[in-house]
DNA sequence: GACGTTAGAGACACCGAGTGCCACCGGCAA
DNA sequence: TTGCCGGTGGCACTCGGTGTCTCTAACGTC
């Protein structure tokens, strides 16, 4: 991630830094996602066209396109890198702590957040979750999320991937975190480390008082 | 529906074939589904175009958005009756037995099909869970279920639908279902409620022997 | 300083999904 | 006949997404 030229950044670099509208600075697809994330957010994922990110990122339609790809990526950011880092923690998970603590545990590290972070987090995931386009989009990351932890357990486990066990534990610890995101951006309070893990005790105790 | 005169052809036969399972005379919505789904198994989903679809179940692109209103819709069927069926098994559980078996039965009654309806179900699902524009488009129809699941699960536990515990129980054992009939599509052997008991059963023990 | 090369950008044309609108056609009641 | 009405088809339009062409600015190299 060692930016080499003096003012140049790479093309996937999150805001982080205040940088609102105007100034420049910042790599065009930094520019096309934070227009989009304003615009959006004001009108609604729907509401808004290519046409008007395009403008506000000053900038052209086509030239959107060249960098996000979708009108959804726009509001993923980097999630390939966020998916990528789950896979690097789960590999340097030791085998003697037990297969679910080492999930859980890769999950709350993936998404621990700097404090400044938090705001732009806030807003990405109330879109994804919200938007009903976005929430559609959001399965097919989702999966890429899901292949890497039912990868994980199979490995420990001695199965096949596609195993039921492997999958199982994927898609619902998957849920679990989903979920967890869900009810910490409802509710203001607490962190989202702690939503992370309440859901997790839940999930690996089998929900104990509804059996 | 009643198609009058006699030796009339209503203008959408479907191909030459005499039609499969649906018997014929089905109304234009029957035929239009067919069509897709026909079209759909043979040349995948993104590959076929609404006017293909219209013209084999011999009606007007228009007319297709009447009655199915997407292109994904005409995959899902009556998908919100479905839903409906599942409310009203949770409505019927006693308080005698438990939130969680409550939720697994229902999930299991509502997903007896009769053997007949198998080969469609087979094929729907496959579609769903494997081509990416459905497989998103599925999230939005997951979401009722969630929905259903958690009012229950609320209600059941003096909580808000919107608590994190609800929730939890109804996106966990909604991915746990999704993925028993994952499994249950790719290998041959075995029931789709025997998948799901084993899926659930996993979820309820909290996946012993992981942690 | 003139040259060719190349990456990024805009302009344009095209496709397909989805929607709104209007016109038509058949049946049905007054 | 007249008028209503539900289902339908046709048409035009918007918008997301893609392929292609051209332009330009930057960067060497001679």
């Amino acid at each position: 991630m060692s930016s080499s030229s003096a003012a140049d950044v790479p093309p996937g670099t999150l805001s982080a830094v205040p940088l609102r509208v105007g100034d420049g600075r910042g790599g065009t697809r930094a520019r096309i996602e934070r227009a989009a994330l304003e615009l959006f957010g004001a009108q609604g994922f729907e509401q808004v066209t290519i046409e008007e990110i395009a403008a506000v990122a000053g900038t052209s339609r086509r030239t959107f396109f060249r960098h996000v790809g979708s009108k959804a990526d726009a509001v993923w950011g980097d999630f390939a890198g966020h998916v990528a880092r789950l896979a690097a923690l789960l590999d340097a998970a030791g085998d003697d702590v037990a297969v679910l603590p080492a999930v859980f545990g890769a999950y709350v590290e993936a998404n621990d957040y700097a404090e400044a972070d938090l705001p732009v987090l806030r807003r990405r995931m109330r879109l994804i979750l919200t938007e009903p386009a976005l929430q559609a989009h959001s399965q097919v990351r989702y999966a890429d999320v899901d292949e890497v932890v039912a990868r994980y357990v199979a490995r420990r486990c001695g199965q096949a991937p596609s195993a039921l066990l492997p999958r199982l534990v994927a898609t619902t610890t998957r849920a679990a975190a989903t979920t967890a995101f869900e009810v910490w951006l409802a509710g203001e309070d607490g962190s989202l480390a702690e939503a992370l893990r309440t859901a997790f005790g839940q999930l690996a105790e089998g929900f104990p008082g509804l059996r």
